[in-house]
DNA sequence: CTGAAAGCGCTTACAG
DNA sequence: CTGAAAGCGCTTACAG
């Protein structure tokens, strides 16, 4: 009941004794609230600066907000969401907010396991990066916490916001890239899931896939693969594809990292990158310049992507309810893999 | 003051009321403490159950333990982290433990704004990756969370606990085969950091490069090259090394990612990769398998470092205080970027 | 503009 | 074994 230091924790007690104020007025001046003078607030910023004071944020997650925002992916592989990242911390640089990550290893149980454990840690908002979880599940959490999704079409009525490219013309810029340079058995290799739904990006691809094939008077060509999750299975899967009797000849891959995998059979069996077989990715990483790669992608500008994700998650923290989408417009970045000589 | 359910917020309250019994009683259920009777613990459970009860662990980090540890890795790009980081997941499957992830973008400030953060927010403990302080920096951080650095070579007297490859030999392992194979002109590419320390993998690696040369009566061949942040940089470091006069014969890469850039640029330049010029890496990353890079590292079990890293951190922050440190042996795994026809 | 006091949801001695 | 009560460090109405 006496003021007893009983560590030498500097607390906002500390700061406003020292200062000469109340606790309340300190708490204003940390949250920049309405109502305290100037002379105040440079007393106690100055008090703040000299006991080297740090606000405790479970404490302030108690009553208000804990200034962390989660940002959620499906795994460490993919350099795209390093992109993607360095995007949200521009946009975080000059604010009070940290990120704090959690990664699913694309497992759905372990996607809602992080979502619930960051909820309990009070963040004051979520970016999520394609969601495994089904739509509804997405809806449910964007009830509990503000939410952003990246890479997730939303459906009619989302009480989220969400940041994508078109996938659809992604898919379409992809086909019609390679019906012009003479290929005709396009295969679409695509994410294996459980769950199919129309706002995964996979999805929205194969449908701009499928439509651009059948504008190229192409529809007979159609097929579509699945990658499993394990680099081995996806070269299974890949190897049967290769070594079929009627060989595509090129292959759409819904993500960079499959088409590593694809160039790395296609070197094992012997078959000759862009002549025999074209590769084409998406998200152009920067492993699609490695000389080795030189693989052709769809650059959907992964920090512009994490910049307006982390810009809306920042207006809806702040209030707005109504949901909003951005779309970045997805540009062919065409190299070795699809064309000869093109470095 | 009087008992009034303002959300409905299902908190250890509701669940004492729920299960009759006191709050004191929940809370020791809730961390499996002594002195409660199994028939008082199954009932409290069942309550919890029932209203779906989940801890807020804002209110828990007030007074005790928030259950959540902090993983600081200093990029997303390397894919070494990912093997680390499953280790982890492993170690704490069956445990209250979550881990939320930092990412310092390799960049000293960032990291230290993320420790402090990741104090701030009352974290049980941290797991840091090749830390870019200075090592009496780490001190400071392990004096106030319990800490376990990967990657980090600690000094006599240190205060937290180091889960590390043995660097030294791993580097002479490498000298070893590139020897072994025929090579005498071994140039060592390393990582350009401001303030370099013993107690940097980077470091520990030169030293076993310089002692294996030496060994070998290469002494005179000895050159450390450093690769800068940016990929671009980093390319035009090893352009200029691979047209200089006296070309290298062989370079090993103080990690994978590196080696990558340096099997481009010898593409870039026409070179053959091994004949012409050999590469080694360090990590064993999954790109090392792919066939376009088939490229000879240095295996140092990520999965196990994260694993012993985690079982590291739980015992310290259940109080142990002196150092532990959990040596790997690392083992060389050779492919086509230094031997012809190894696949 | 400023401050006293209640309360957020837990944990921790301490009594019983 | 069980529970009443203080307290962790903040924020939030509410008075002044």
């Amino acid at each position: 009941m006496a003021p007893r230091p009983k560590s030498d924790r500097v607390t906002i007690k500390t700061v406003a004794e020292d200062a000469g104020v109340s606790v309340a007025a300190v708490s204003k001046v940390l949250r920049d609230a309405y109502g305290v003078s100037e002379s105040l607030r440079a007393r106690v910023r100055a008090s703040m600066e000299k006991l080297g004071y740090r606000p405790h944020t479970a404490a302030r997650g108690m009553r208000g907000q804990t200034y962390t925002l989660g940002f959620l992916i499906p795994d460490m592989h993919n350099p795209f969401f390093s992109d993607i990242f360095s995007g949200v911390n521009v946009a975080l640089e000059r604010t009070q907010y940290q990120t704090l990550l959690g990664v699913s290893q694309s497992a759905t149980s372990m996607e809602v396991a992080l979502i619930e454990a960051m909820i309990d840690r009070q963040m004051d908002g979520l970016i999520v990066i394609g969601p495994r979880m089904l739509s509804r599940d997405v809806m449910e959490v964007a009830a509990r916490i503000p939410t952003v999704t990246i890479g997730h079409h939303p459906t009619p009525g989302a009480n989220f916001d969400s940041v994508n490219n078109d996938d659809h013309l992604g898919a379409k810029l992809v086909v019609q890239h390679l019906v012009a340079t003479g290929h005709k058995h396009v295969v679409y290799l695509s994410q294996e899931v459980a769950d199919r739904e129309h706002t995964m990006v996979t999805t929205q691809r194969e449908i701009g896939y499928r439509e651009a094939m059948q504008e190229a008077g192409l529809g007979k060509f159609i097929q579509v693969a699945y990658a499993p999750q394990t680099s081995r299975e996806t070269q299974s899967v890949v190897r049967h594809l290769l070594q079929s009797r009627n060989r595509p000849d090129a292959i759409f891959c819904w993500t960079d990292f499959i088409g590593l995998e694809v160039l790395s059979v296609a070197k094992e069996l012997g078959l000759n990158v862009p002549n025999d077989l074209a590769v084409v990715g998406y998200d152009n990483t920067s492993y699609c310049d490695l000389a080795q790669n030189a693989m052709t992608s769809i650059d959907q500008s992964g920090q512009v992507l994490g910049l307006q994700a982390a810009r809306l998650l920042i207006e809806r923290i702040k209030g707005r309810t109504e949901a909003e989408n951005y779309t970045v417009t997805p540009r062919l970045v065409v190299r070795g893999s699809s064309v000869p000589n093109t470095g």
